[in-house]
DNA sequence: ATAGGGTTAG
């Protein structure tokens, strides 16, 4: 039966009879765009009976050939034929419609049911209360919201919205279509809601990664005493799981063992228990419960295994893994994909090196799937030798493993090798997801690459590729990290539903850029629409506090993050307070803020504390500050060098000395600055000195006239930053070799005159580049943008955002 | 004839 279901399928694809124009805008009354929507020919094939015994009333086969015989016996105009198999002939016509769009949507062939649709609206057709909820769900498996909205002005038309159906299907629409707000107004505007309308509230706020919305709607349902079926039950644990945190997971719990009688479902719902447990970071909660399990099958043992490898627990796993075959169960492909992706989330190379010859010394069959998530643990594990060797040895591709191996790229920061992987993707015509798009932006966003960041936001553009919650996002912050701070905020403003992190993404790009007016005005316009920040929010606002000076308006907020939020300050925050009044000046009183601190103080806290130190040329504070990072961190080269700028500025030569022999005796070396810099799609690397690039010649020499026109323009090397050389050799190397200016000088090469400049740098920018891009920003009539390790610096006509504060 | 949902992947 599989053969003959398999040989006739390749024969007929999308299916299109001829009495079905293109479904476009003029044949709905208004434009409608997608470009998803393929249009083929009608297949030549015979409209006869169903031919094998074997075709299931809704294959899509059989599916295909009613449809042709439908327009073969001009089914419009009589509505009389009695179609092919005697089970449709006692329906209406309106029936026997809406039967062949659902079997087009059981089938996943969605724009054969829209191509119907637009008929029945042709041909004024009475479309029914039991057509529009098939309709709507094919809209949302294509994500078509367009005519999603269509239809639901439609059904307000035509007094349809007095159904239950219609509105969960309405509610399922915009959620797959990732308009979450559009699903609530209906929920909201319903007159009477069944228990699948709350679950569907539910579900698309989890989809929509909004938690706390999310339980709300289980409370609400909770109070107007609606109860969730088991099945209900176990599938919005499943769904919470990858969302909770540990308190959420708790209550979870709770409600579960409240609300279930556990009667049918009592080992799967124990087990999506354990997962979501472990998934949250509750390990024991986790091991209570699979532990009180009276029978344990393969599935539970491998949530328990994979829980334990989460929490990175490996031992534990490994041992739990040999009681499992001690107790003759074995691991099916689920459990070794499952326990390979949980390495990949831990970095644990080694045990995932071990499943990996476990597959194949255990006769598993190398599946695609199994191929993809090597690919991904190899990938996460930084190891992309063996993850391209998986990948290479696979003949037929899909888009999973295409994705996995370009974001293997991606976290290596390997743009060159990413992007070419994507065009060959794009050239053998796999079509990329929307999980290819966010590795692939991500990556553009950390290592600055705007261009062919753009490039890609325009090939999803012209792709019709969906931009849901995750990619607008990323979208947002490559552009903000990018240093095109307009680009992302035109998107940000274009976006209808904004989720925290979305507001994040836009407020940390603020910050960054030293727009802490701009910042902390997005934030307040969060508040007033009620969108509840969270603990990265905050780090964000805090930033952008310190970076306007605001000490007063920072720490009212603090105030409030606790008052207000409830939220608990972590270390991270104690250190932008630090940062903060550091940053004013506050040296003092920072380090009585410290004093105070719940928690023992880390190295970002007494870094905050030196770099002020530094910047306000206060030894003393800022030996105390140094002696603390020396002691958590003393092969830090970083630490030792602020600490050597500091004597040196208060002209304590012998204790610069004193840094420098004890650097030289422990052996420290420089951390070696590194730029790079996007010419045409590409990234050219290049460290302090670097004499690697092929164009080196040409670079030096335009070095040259670069230190020429400074000097005529009355520029001095700031000699205190010399002092940072340790080895005598590396004086050679020094100011005019940092990397920022080669980059630079690479730039001035190969971009048009008047463009902008855009480099990007691993370490903060020293004090001398710092002086000589401002003034190479106004010689050359360039914008100059350089994004540091921590903040970004435009540099336009001898002056710099920051304000000389960094 | 219509909407959502079935434990360990994506």
């Amino acid at each position: 039966m599989d053969q003959m279901l398999l040989t006739t399928s390749r024969t007929s694809h999308l299916p299109l009879p001829s009495m079905l124009l293109p479904l476009t805008c003029q044949s709905l009354h208004q434009p409608i765009s997608s470009p998803k929507l393929q249009l083929t020919q009608f297949p030549h094939q015979p409209s006869t009976c169903l031919t094998t015994p074997h075709d299931h009333p809704t294959s899509i086969q059989h599916t295909q050939q009613i449809h042709a015989h439908m327009i073969k016996t001009h089914f419009d105009n009589n509505h009389q034929n009695v179609p092919l198999t005697p089970f449709l002939s006692h329906l209406s016509p309106a029936a026997q419609y809406n039967f062949l769009i659902t079997s087009y949507n059981k089938n996943n062939f969605p724009e054969s049911s829209l191509q119907i649709y637009a008929h029945l609206r042709r041909i004024d057709f009475q479309v029914d209360n039991f057509t529009i909820p098939s309709v709507l769900k094919a809209c949302g498996q294509c994500s078509w919201v367009v005519l999603g909205k269509e239809i639901h002005g439609f059904v307000l038309k035509n007094g349809l919205d007095g159904d239950v159906f219609v509105h969960n299907s309405l509610m399922q629409m915009y959620s797959e279509c990732g308009s979450v707000v559009s699903a609530r107004l209906v929920f909201d505007l319903m007159a009477e809601r069944d228990s699948v309308s709350w679950s569907t509230m539910i579900r698309s706020y989890v989809r929509n990664r909004l938690l706390t919305e999310a339980l709300e709607v289980v409370r609400e349902m909770h109070i107007m005493h609606v109860k969730p079926s088991e099945v209900a039950m176990l599938s919005m644990v499943s769904l919470f799981s990858d969302l909770a945190d540990t308190r959420t997971g708790k209550a979870m719990h709770g409600y579960v063992i409240r609300n279930s009688n556990y009667d049918r479902l009592r080992i799967p719902i124990t087990t999506a228990l354990i997962d979501m447990h472990a998934k949250c970071g509750n390990l024991s909660s986790a091991k209570r419960l699979f532990n009180g399990l009276p029978q344990k099958n393969v599935v539970s043992w491998t949530a328990m295994i994979a829980g334990c490898i989460r929490c990175n627990k490996l031992e534990e796993g490994t041992k739990l893994f040999n009681k499992m075959l001690e107790g003759r169960i074995f691991p099916n492909e689920i459990t070794v994909f499952s326990l390979i992706i949980e390495c990949g989330f831990v970095r644990a190379l080694e045990l995932g090196k071990w499943l990996h010859s476990y597959t194949l010394r255990n006769g598993f069959v190398m599946t695609l799937s199994l191929a993809t998530a090597l690919v991904d643990m190899y990938g996460k594990c930084g190891d992309t030798r063996s993850a391209r060797s998986i990948f290479d040895g696979w003949d037929n591709k899909d888009v999973m493993i295409w994705s996995a191996m370009i974001s293997a790229y991606a976290q290596a920061n390997c743009t060159n090798e990413a992007s070419d992987l994507f065009a060959q993707m794009v050239d053998r015509g796999v079509k990329p997801n929307q999980v290819t798009m966010v590795s692939l932006i991500s990556l553009c966003a950390e290592v600055g690459a705007l261009d062919l960041g753009k490039w890609i936001h325009l090939y999803i553009n012209q792709q019709g590729v969906d931009v849901d919650l995750i990619l607008k996002t990323s979208l947002v912050d490559m552009y903000a990290k990018c240093g095109d701070i307009d680009g992302s905020y035109r998107l940000f403003s274009e976006a209808k539903d904004r989720d925290i992190c979305l507001w994040n993404a836009m407020i940390t790009g603020f910050s960054m850029h030293g727009f802490g007016k701009e910042a902390l005005e997005l934030f307040e316009e969060m508040e007033r629409l009620g969108v509840e920040p969270n603990d990265i929010t905050f780090i964000g606002v805090f930033h952008a506090c310190s970076h306007a000076g605001l000490v007063a308006e920072g720490k009212r907020l603090f105030d409030r993050m606790v008052g207000s939020y409830g939220l608990v300050p972590k270390i991270e925050h104690y250190g932008c307070m630090v940062d903060l009044l550091g940053r004013a000046g506050r040296l003092e009183e920072a380090h009585e803020f410290i004093k105070t601190m719940p928690m023992q103080p880390n190295t970002i806290i007494w870094g905050a504390l030196l770099s002020a130190c530094r910047l306000y040329k206060h030894p003393d504070l800022g030996e105390v500050a140094a002696k603390e990072l020396l002691e958590l961190e003393p092969q830090n080269c970083g630490y030792n060098i602020l600490m050597s700028n500091i004597y040196a500025a208060a002209n304590r030569w012998n204790d610069v000395a004193g840094v420098r022999k004890t650097m030289k005796d422990k052996g420290i070396k420089k951390q070696p600055g590194l730029s790079s810099i996007e010419v045409n799609g590409s990234v050219h690397d290049f460290v302090t000195g670097d004499r690697a690039h092929p164009q080196t010649g040409k670079i030096y020499e335009m070095l040259a006239e670069m230190t020429m026109k400074l000097k005529e323009a009355g520029y001095t090397p700031d000699t205190s930053v010399v002092l940072q050389n340790i080895d005598e050799e590396e004086k050679e190397t020094s100011l005019n070799y940092h990397s920022e200016k080669l980059a630079m000088a690479f730039g001035l090469i190969h971009t048009a005159a008047g463009t902008p400049i855009r480099i990007v740098k691993n370490l903060r920018v020293c004090d001398d580049c710092h002086s000589a891009t401002k003034l190479l920003s106004k010689i050359y009539g360039r914008v100059i943008v350089v994004r540091d390790r921590n903040r970004f610096h435009h540099f336009r006509e001898g002056s710099c955002s920051c304000g000389d504060y960094w």
